[in-house]
DNA sequence: TGCGTACCGTACCGTACGGTTCGGTGTCAA
DNA sequence: TTGACACCGAACCGTACGGTACGGTACGCA
């Protein structure tokens, strides 16, 4: 049963219910209604103590709800699931890239700014129990979990990433033929084995002044690679 | 219950029986008897066909063996992975690296066949349902597949790796003064966003001659970081 | 020939969990 | 006041699966 063939999924039910009421002209416009954002919040935090081996009853348990009014909700587990990775997703916010003229030191802060970012998501316990989730869901067919975090993750990073890229060689800062193999590049050398090792337990999570030093030693070889003059 | 609490997981029964009849002298040895292997292949097999969603009854179907048997040897279900994964580590034959001096050829030729044996490792069916089960399991404790995936891959390929940097800054052929930055680079040119984006689903798996292009630009790339003259 | 061992196949058991149903409660709107 | 609605909590159902037990077979060995 896929998650399309429930009218619970759209955004706000129309009838305003108790409830909601007082978000019906204030709430930021959201996919889920306030209390369904408490609800998938619960989720988030069964997902970082325990993986997502967690039942629905004890989703309902923790988030002092009925089971009916999940399965309402989001139609299945996996539904649950889905609604609760975009959820996740909706609240990530990237950093700003400057949007006036590119000097050096602007686009090297810029790129420190953004590996330092992307090193904090990525180390955090959040985002590793749903990068866990969604890979071993990815593994069975049947959920389209690894394509969100896919999306939400490196595809949106690449995305991200790139213009600044764009920018920094039309700015005549940058050196490089192809984009995809530059963003390779700065991925490789900003992620490493960071985020592998962490998904595979390892318990090296770096602090933020580690965070510091790795994306500034990162963005550094990216610019003896790439920089020009 | 640890494996160590069974008797299975113990290198060849004392006794040899019918189906051991041919190996006791000029086997090789392994932790497993023939047809534990041939037990074990299946369940690669099937890690591959369905992830590790897979039940045990399926295994002794697809293994024409009987649940008992597989009881007794591994234990329970965590101890029929464990086998399996160590199993499959104990197959894995690094390259050879080159023993006598070294020169810049060398030395680029060994990083770089050393970067495509990984790729094509890691981009493997079988490398990535391993790894999904692993890091699936690394998140609910309980298990400790996450830790031997993590032995047999990052940390093998750190292992193996560092050697050879070490010689090459003994050589003069490379600078670098810390060792583990170095090999992070390493690591983060060659592999970059490929595992990640498998792990989760994307259906990009490079073939051959991309590795061979892919292994030699991170090569072309990480001497451009390190190379000495 | 008979015993012990290792194994297969199958039936069985207990439980945990996904999903449904139902009675009860609070609130809104007419 | 009454009815519709959304929700909670708990009971319930079916099933799948981990793990065990048992009967039957093949084979080595005394």
């Amino acid at each position: 049963m896929t998650s399309a063939a429930h009218p619970i999924l759209r955004p706000e039910r129309s009838t305003a219910t108790s409830r909601e009421v007082g978000e019906t002209a204030s709430a930021p416009e959201s996919e889920f209604s306030e209390r369904q954002r408490e609800v998938l919040d619960v989720v988030l935090q069964l997902m970082v103590a325990e993986g997502d081996g967690f039942s629905v009853a004890a989703v309902a348990r923790a988030a002092s709800c009925s089971k009916e009014t999940l399965y309402k909700w989001f139609g299945d587990r996996d539904g649950l699931l889905t609604a609760t990775v975009r959820w996740q997703a909706s609240k990530v916010r990237m950093p700003k890239l400057p949007s006036d003229r590119l000097t050096r030191d602007g686009l090297a802060a810029a790129l420190t700014g953004f590996a330092a970012s992307w090193l904090t998501v990525i180390t955090g316990d959040l985002s590793i129990a749903l990068n866990r989730a969604a890979v071993s869901h990815a593994g069975s067919g049947k959920s389209r979990l690894g394509e969100i975090v896919l999306t939400n993750g490196p595809f949106a990073m690449k995305r991200r990433i790139e213009p600044l890229l764009e920018a920094g060689r039309a700015a005549g800062l940058l050196d490089f033929e192809d984009l995809a193999d530059a963003f390779r590049s700065f991925f490789g050398l900003v992620v490493a084995d960071t985020q592998i090792r962490l998904l595979l337990g390892d318990d090296s999570h770096p602090d933020d002044a580690e965070i510091r030093i790795l994306s500034a030693r990162a963005v550094t070889k990216f610019l003896t690679l790439y920089g020009r003059g």
